[in-house]
RNA sequence: CGGGCUGUGGCGCAGCUUGGUCAGCGCACCUGCUUUGGGAGCAGGGGGUCGCCGGUUCAAAUCCGGCCAGCCCGACCA
């Protein structure tokens, strides 16, 4: 029976084909607030998915967890001039508490590197305490305008790395660690989301850096999305807040700084890079549900099969889930898992009891295939692997059919309609790039022509990777 | 903040021009039966101060005024 799509096709209304996947795919509603998020099970599900795995790479990279207040002095933002003009429009202040008047109003934090410097300076004395390599879970809060789920909410949550370093290469190696090891490798290996990595223009530079490095990924549409960033923040929140230490020579200096995060936008950038007309597509190392196993139908010991093969698929280390509600009609139970994107669905009904096989579906593609029950641990490991794979390649391979080199700026212009652009920033330059900002196009990031990050963003030959973004 | 639009069950909408069995449709929800290998069918059922306040009128979802809220488009951002 012909039925219409489930979804909004992504080139009929690209934004519609959103919002129906977080409604029909159970990720997110809107909070009661403008520009707030409920994150429903498993839209979280996703997000702690993505915290485990860059939590665990921000600790093999050295930094530790701590937690610092919601609530900052309103004083504090205002020491870093760029700092305080970069967020002052966009902060949410606190002026009443216990019912009365505050005598100093305290801001919702939109970024921490105020509350934190404030608390380095008394930690950092000697060379020894150096590098000083802190990270925080938390939640921010920046007023927007314009709200989006998961891509821009008045309030995200997020990771934030703030580090402090004796010299200024040391910090800018550990800034550039970040982006590579923690952040890049996350992307590509788990998100399956390829990146490319610069440095951000002056103009598009974090309020109180001096460079600010970043990963943008390209979505179906696309459009840019910046996926992370990391900063090198120089001396100045040093200067502001006094974080000095004595050298080996008895020298007082200032610490050289960085920070870095990646926050719940990337859950965005999952959905609007792998999704089809079908719903989701997660791959299969974030997946919180690799294999979903189904009952089709309350037959004759159809359900305890699948009772056994979800367990024992868990104990092979998929993460596997039974779907048992054979209340609920088959083809309605298996459109709901290719809208949640669930990687492989393995099948059994009485047919393939019958035959001692399930049918396995692959979420990309579609094929079905008949595996005899003993061997379904062995293959679902090896087509995880291979979806893992091709979800990558899908993606680069789209993404980097619609980058196209440019000389000029119309040819900019003109590749900027459908994807991204790379030219010359030599030939682009400030007033370029300014130029272009009046339709809707930045410079996502400047690069080497080779695609890899420059040891400085002023460093000569650079690229500008152009496009429109969200 | 400037320009365009919209407020009707959980969601999406019709009704408004031509006031009066218009409070309705689809989806979702509940009950029952039949179903279950690609969003099931049938029958029955629950749920709405028609954004708010005021006005006109015998009578307002419908006409008038005010207010509020939200959406879309122009200046910032993970």
């Amino acid at each position: 029976m012909a039925k219409q799509g489930v979804l909004t096709p992504q080139n009929e209304d690209f934004p519609r084909w959103y919002q129906d996947i977080l409604n029909k795919a159970e990720l997110a509603d809107n909070g009661p607030v403008r520009g707030t998020m409920v994150i429903r099970p498993y839209g979280y599900a996703l997000w702690e998915r993505m915290q485990a795995e860059v939590d665990q790479r921000i600790k093999a990279a050295g930094a530790d967890n701590a937690y610092f207040p919601l609530f900052i002095p309103e004083s504090y933002l205002n020491r870093e001039s760029d700092h305080v003009e970069g967020f002052s429009p966009e902060l949410a202040v606190v002026t009443q508490g216990g019912g009365r008047e505050l005598a100093e109003p305290v801001v919702v934090r939109p970024t921490s590197e105020t509350i934190i410097n404030a608390y380095f300076s008394k930690w950092v004395q000697s060379h020894r305490d150096l590098p000083l390599l802190i990270n925080q879970w938390a939640n921010v809060v920046r007023w927007e305008m314009r709200p989006r789920i998961f891509l821009r909410t008045t309030e995200f949550l997020w990771q934030e790395g703030h580090t402090a370093h004796a010299t200024r290469q040391e910090a800018r190696d550990y800034a550039a660690q970040i982006l590579h090891d923690v952040y890049r490798d996350f992307m590509e290996s788990v998100l399956a989301i390829p990146v490319l990595i610069g440095y951000k223009t002056e103009a598009e530079r974090f309020p109180g850096a001096i460079n600010s490095m970043c990963l943008e990924g390209m979505m179906r549409d696309g459009k840019a999305l910046q996926m992370g960033t990391s900063h090198e923040l120089g001396q100045s929140f040093a200067t502001m807040f006094d974080i000095t230490y004595l050298d080996g020579e008895g020298n007082q200096s200032h610490v050289w700084q960085t920070s870095w995060g990646v926050s719940s936008r990337m859950v965005g950038g999952l959905i609007m890079a792998h999704g089809d007309d079908r719903g989701l597509v997660v791959p299969p190392r974030l997946a919180p549900i690799q294999a979903a196993v189904v009952a089709v139908r309350d037959a004759e010991g159809v359900v305890d099969a699948c009772r056994r093969l979800a367990e024992e698929l868990g104990a092979a280390g998929i993460r596997a889930k039974l779907d048992d509600r054979t209340g609920t009609g088959f083809g309605r139970r298996a459109t709901d898992w290719e809208l949640k994107g669930v990687p492989v669905r393995v099948e059994i009904g009485p047919r393939d009891l019958e035959q001692g096989q399930a049918t396995l579906v692959s979420r990309i593609g579609g094929e079905k295939e008949a595996v005899r029950l003993s061997e379904v641990p062995t293959r679902v490991e090896s087509l995880l692997d291979d979806i893992q794979k091709r979800i990558y390649d899908d993606a680069l391979a789209w993404r980097d059919s619609l980058i196209s080199e440019a000389t000029t700026a119309d040819e900019v212009r003109e590749a900027a309609a459908t994807g991204f652009a790379r030219i010359p920033w030599a030939k682009l330059g400030p007033e370029g790039e300014a130029a272009l900002a009046e339709e809707a196009i930045t410079v996502r990031c400047l690069q080497r022509p080779d695609g890899s990050l420059p040891q400085d963003s002023d460093e000569s030959d650079l690229v500008a990777v152009c496009g429109r973004s969200y």
